[in-house]
RNA sequence: GGGUCUAUGGCGCAGCCAGGUAGCGCACCGGACUUUUAAUCCGGUUGUCAAGGGUCCGAAUCCCUUUAGACCCGCCA
């Protein structure tokens, strides 16, 4: 590969930009200011995937902007979805609600103005910790101002044509007789109850219904109203099998990613916006959908969610957007144990960024630097860190629990890793100490002991517990054990059961002269 | 019914999306250190890159076929 033929920064998101901006060259259409988009769920519990929906999004807009361009990310909340099910963990009170638009709905904690904004935040905050910036909107806010009031009339004056093309694309034949077009209940603001069956043309009004209907398996009760709703005025919202092609038109979106779930939504959408629109669709990339460790999709029910907020519990902001941007194929299993090594390939890369680790390959050293430029936004620092492997903080802060980031740093400094202490490094051990805490919980295996090791325990127990610092404690543990008819090879595992959970460790004496002589005494104790 | 992804050492995985020396962790073997075990440090072994075909000077990487597994869609948004 020659050096000419790399696109900016030499990852797939300039890759992807620079498709992007061919296409729109060969089209014809301005480059004044291209807009690329990301949506927003605002149903349930926003996961890591989501977030990265809109991370992605944004790095494209940094790869054309850094191609000499004006690019805009907006984030746009779909605010008026109703809510099908309760997520885990949320008030049963909701129960009322559903069916209800996520932004009609009051905010169960009273944070927010509404359900809706309430998840939208979540998400949001989690953009701001990472750096992301975007403009905000909501889809409330769009149908209130009837920004789509054209693409919607275009829309259901061909749904007849539109309706038949979803059931020859993608095999779905509901729209061959009904509307694609929800409106909001005037009557008692549910959403999918309301079936429209006519769209007066002269008038812009869609004539409804609201009957019972089932979403998923349960039972939504109807109100009976019937009523006709103003597509210009009167809430009520497109199904996503077209709604995407209103917006992209009405927004002039020029690129969003898509997640494989609604491959389907996106193939009808690009027809819709192509052929009833005539609107070229945006340039597209899909993504695959994180999993958890099982294999499954990630659940949204509260307990098992990756939210960017858990996450930066344990790993930096660089982590999540090393994650996200390292690649975009494949499908991949995630979990928070992936922290250690994303904490350490950031290191990895720095170094490589700032030429302490050589790369013979051309291609791949643009890459990898072109990898860490966007991982830092395209902000890079002007110079390399200090580097603490968080393995390495992992392995200390677990032995050391009180006054732990004095005594994790004053190991550093013991170490040689750091010169001196900084926030930095403080702000890494706590959120080492925080994974450690979280999942290397260490387990109170049940020690079996006879009683002559209990005997030769107890005396140890006595001999670090004693005012004057033995001179040995390697020493002082093996000959206690002998004296005792214990084997030290045996006395050392149960030291080790007790102390780590594992039946190895590190060298036991300095190791208990580290973690403190007397708090281990007390440990084992507990044992005697 | 439609679609997508995955398959790399004993195990777990990276590398593939822009082709150019097959890598990491664990395990294993050897050495150093140690009053036991281990940790740590240094060195080392382990591969028909699922199968078959194609493109290419060159394929784990790109294309096609096959096999196996996983997931998504076919409610709704």
């Amino acid at each position: 590969m020659s050096e000419q033929e790399i696109i900016g920064k030499g990852t797939w998101i300039d890759k992807l930009a620079s498709e992007l901006l061919e296409r729109e060259k060969i089209l014809g259409r301005s480059l004044d200011l291209i807009k690329v988009e990301s949506g927003l769920g605002a149903s349930g519990v926003p996961h890591i995937g989501s977030l990265g929906d809109a991370v992605r999004a944004y790095g494209v807009k940094l790869a054309l902007e850094n191609l000499g361009y004006k690019s805009e990310l907006i984030a746009y909340s779909d605010d008026l979805d109703g809510l099908r099910k309760i997520p885990t963990g949320f008030p049963d009170s909701l129960e009322e609600h559903l069916a209800k638009p996520v932004s009609l709905i009051p905010d169960p904690y009273g944070c927010h103005d509404s359900y809706g904004m309430h998840m939208s935040s979540i998400l949001l905050d989690g953009l701001d910790k990472v750096g992301i910036k975007y403009q905000f909107r909501r889809a409330i806010d769009t149908y209130k101002q009837g920004l789509l009031k054209d693409q919607i009339h275009t829309i259901l004056q061909n749904s007849t044509r539109i309706g038949d093309k979803i059931s020859e694309l993608v095999g779905q034949e509901k729209y061959q007789k009904y509307l694609p077009y929800f409106p909001v209940c005037s009557n008692c603001n549910r959403l999918y109850t309301a079936e429209s069956t006519e769209y007066i043309t002269d008038e812009k009004k869609v004539k409804y219904n609201c009957h019972d209907t089932k979403i998923g398996s349960k039972m939504i009760k109807g109100c009976g109203h019937q009523g006709e709703a103003d597509i210009t005025k009167d809430l009520g919202k497109l199904a996503w099998k077209v709604e995407f092609a209103a917006r992209w038109t009405a927004f002039d979106i020029r690129f969003e990613a898509y997640g494989k779930d609604i491959m389907d939504s996106v193939k009808v959408n690009d027809w819709v916006a192509d052929e009833i629109l005539q609107c070229p669709h945006p340039h597209h990339v899909k993504y695959e959908m994180f999993l958890d460790k099982g294999g499954k999709k990630i659940s949204k029910s509260l307990g098992n969610v990756i939210t960017a907020q858990k996450w930066l519990e344990f790993g930096t902001p660089k982590s999540i957007l090393l994650l996200l941007y390292k690649r975009i194929t494949g499908a991949r299993e995630l979990g928070f144990d992936d922290i250690p090594s994303l904490m350490s390939e950031y290191n990895e890369l720095e170094d490589i960024y700032f030429g302490r680790i050589k790369i013979d390959n051309q291609a791949k050293l643009v890459k990898s630097k072109g990898l860490f430029e966007y991982v830092n936004l395209l902000n890079p620092p002007k110079q390399s860190s200090i580097h603490v492997n968080y393995r390495l903080l992992l392995e200390l802060t677990k032995i050391f629990k009180e006054d732990r980031v004095q005594r994790v740093m004053k190991k550093l400094l013991d170490y040689g890793v750091i010169k001196e202490e900084n926030i930095e490094i403080e702000n890494l051990i706590k959120i080492a100490g925080n994974y450690s805490d979280e999942f290397d919980e260490i387990e109170k295996t049940k020690v079996e002991l006879d009683n002559t090791a209990k005997k030769a325990l107890k005396i140890l127990v006595d001999a670090l517990g004693s005012e004057e610092e033995p001179e040995d404690v390697q020493n002082t543990i093996y000959q206690i054990a002998k004296s005792n008819d214990v084997q030290p090879k045996d006395f050392f595992k149960i030291l080790y059961q007790i102390i780590l959970g594992t039946s190895r460790g590190p060298k036991i004496g300095p190791f208990i002269s580290d973690i403190g002589r007397k708090q281990v005494a007390k440990t084992l104790s507990e044992y005697t």
